[in-house]
DNA sequence: TATATTCTACCATTTAGTAAGTAAGTCATC
DNA sequence: GATGACTTACTTACTAAATGGTAGAATATA
């Protein structure tokens, strides 16, 4: 997955792990040198400030992630497949050393944050929720099952629901919670 | 609701507020300090480290919350109107300077912490979660809908929500927001 | 007087950030 | 094909401020 090529893209990646381990006020430039075996001084050659660097790290998160929902609507084409994957996309950032969702962590920290980068984080989560509801939408069209909800707030609550259920996998660290949580929650559907 | 009375009790409501909207790693005794207009030292005078600090702002949110919870159940009969009761109560966090609850916020640091700070967090949810799960058995008991969910499972939704919420509304700015989401879940019930 | 509380004055370390230098590569020109 | 100008990618060495924390003096308060 990540090829860890250039010093530029090392920085990116330990710093976007450190956040979603440690959060922006967790983390300095001196743990990013040391994991990467750089002096701190080149990573201001890349990026002058830490709130550069978060940036690019949330703009490159926010590209991927993007790209991963694009390939689950490649990959399948049954609706409750696509769902299941997202719900996989996120477990398995919770495998991943226990970590969270970058833009969860980051809101999480809003309040330490200047506005441009406020909107990048918003904009993660209604990029996620326009997903859901088209995934929703397709599904509504093949179902004879409809509901009552507009399908706008129907995709909400499932974004909420895979915001929060992170929380509390972190807090018990037992990740069959997720499992048993996110079935539940199909169920529901 | 706080009366600010001694130092002791001002540091720990300014040292509560701090990491609710900054998080653990994003205040430090100096802004304590500045705030309620006494010198560093004399945080450290009642609480030599940091750690120790928080662990009694924690201990003391949830068994102020716990409180809370007891006074829901004092004052509602019907288990909806405890559950919206328990919903405004997050609500309020929110309203109030767009805080999070102190162990959300501390559940997404929870790297940050030692064991014995973690399994207070992860209580505070665990009582949440019984207590939901107890409106929702009195619910079932005077209502005629019967879920296939079991209970435990259905209490851990509710309050995965709520988590969930806080985040997406931090990271909006709306908080009207909430109140569609809470709408909209309670409809479902 | 004794005890609890708060202060001044410090400490070592870490923080983000800067300045200046160096080694290696690129590249046009003679 | 060698020379010099410029650039890229980093390092060493530093700074000022902030960090959590401590020792001991000063001041209340009982």
């Amino acid at each position: 997955m990540e090829k860890n090529n250039s010093t530029l893209e090392r920085i990116l990646d330990e710093g976007r792990h450190l956040i979603q381990k440690y959060g922006y006020n967790g983390f300095s430039y001196a743990d990013i040198a040391e994991i990467i075996g750089i002096k701190k001084a080149s990573i201001h050659y890349y990026f002058p400030t830490k709130q550069e660097l978060v940036r690019a790290v949330l703009q490159r998160y926010n590209k991927e992630f993007l790209n991963n929902l694009y390939q689950i609507d490649q990959q399948f084409s049954d609706p409750l497949d696509k769902l299941k994957s997202f719900f996989l996309l996120y477990r398995r950032t919770l495998e991943n050393d226990s970590k969270i969702c970058l833009c969860s962590m980051m809101a999480a920290e809003i309040s330490s944050f200047p506005e441009e980068i406020r909107d990048d984080i918003n904009r993660f989560f209604l990029d996620n929720q326009k997903w859901i509801e088209k995934v929703l939408a397709q599904k509504n069209a093949s179902d004879d099952s409809s509901f009552s909800d507009s399908l706008s707030e129907q995709s909400r609550l499932l974004l909420t629901f895979v915001q929060g259920a992170q929380l509390l996998v972190r807090a018990s660290g037992e990740i069959d919670q997720y499992d048993t949580m996110v079935n539940n929650l199909l169920k529901t559907l």
